[in-house]
DNA sequence: GTCTATAGCAGGATAGAC
DNA sequence: GTCTATCCTGCTATAGAC
């Protein structure tokens, strides 16, 4: 049973530095210590396998999601803080990567990413939605569009700096998509603020 | 010297269809209608056609771009015009889909592919810095960072898209961008207009 | 220049002993 | 449950005839 273990591990890396397509089982077994056996024992192959090892990455970065988002910032602060979170935008993005691989049209594969993503949208949207009501944002944003074109930014960002060797190409997305929030936020600063305390977010 | 053209051809498809690693000389012979030796008489193996097929690639694009942008809009409408322009997510991008291929670290492969985001990046940027001399946007905005933010959203989009297995996700992304740009926009609109004529771009 | 034939090797999966 | 040995397939490249 500790098999099963070395294997998914290996297998959480290997998809996060080459992919699902790249990935061997060959490559995994070596990695992992684990004999050929023991693979085709737990899992039905490379394909389960990797369904099993996304699944888990894919709970770890939305419990991460959540610890992030239940902070108590206020909604724009809390939107800013995960936009400027660092990255390591060369690395790439272990979910995002997946985008590329013909495997994302199985199920299996797109499931466990998919569910990131849209967790990670809701978040994103209900912390607009919060800001605008908080009159931290001028309403008339949609929540779904923004939070849909900020998760695209991050994700774009990894694209941007690993197609040009630059890390710094994510930083300069991130930090203009930093910039429109703060001109569009000094705009409805003063104007609301009003009859609605908004929804704080603390206990 | 025809074979050299029906092979590069397919590849072009190829490498759009599944990327560099999925891409087998075999397919590509396969789908040109060349012969083993063609392919080996004319490149020196198969990094040497991708980066040939990616060049050719990037070249129409950044060819399109010129076009695209050299139109007689106004510097904010060239952008979003580019911006809306229409999309099949569910495909990808023809040159951002190289960045999760573990070959983008080869020269050979990443030049191509980084010229285009880099054309890119200067006509957006360039647009933009424009349009906030004209008081189209506020001054205040980097147009590299934006030019940056915009091209990751767009390709953001494809990534989104894809792994949710919902085209709609384009389409969020980009008009929350476009929002963002007319909130921003409408911001600046009345105080600047100054002094500058601003830079038309017509002939 | 183009073709067919084939080499050499790695990927993915299975068999069967322990 | 885990191991080693092995199978079949397809990928990448080369050889050498036409």
């Amino acid at each position: 049973m500790d098999a099963r273990r070395q294997l998914i591990d290996a297998a959480k890396d290997l998809l996060w530095e080459r992919g699902f397509e790249a990935m061997s089982p060959r490559a995994v077994l070596e990695r992992s210590g684990a004999g050929q056996g023991s693979l085709y024992h737990h899992f039905r192959g490379k394909l389960d396998l990797a369904a099993a090892a996304l699944s888990e990455t894919s709970e770890e970065l939305c419990g991460w999601l959540d610890e992030r988002f239940a902070e108590g910032n206020s909604p724009l602060g809390t939107v800013r803080g995960w936009l400027g979170h660092p990255r390591d935008a060369l690395k790439g993005c272990r979910m995002g990567r997946m985008a590329a691989e013909a495997a994302i049209r199985d199920e299996a594969i797109r499931h466990p990413v998919g569910l990131y993503f849209t967790r990670l949208e809701q978040k994103l949207a209900s912390a607009i939605g919060e800001a605008i009501e908080a009159g931290e944002l001028p309403p008339g944003l949609d929540p779904l569009d923004l939070a849909a074109t900020l998760s695209a930014t991050v994700q774009g960002g990894y694209v941007l700096a690993r197609v040009r060797g630059d890390d710094g190409q994510m930083k300069r997305a991130v930090r203009g998509a930093l910039s429109l929030l703060e001109h569009v936020a000094r705009k409805s600063a003063a104007p609301v603020r009003s009859r609605r305390n908004g929804a704080r977010r603390l206990p």
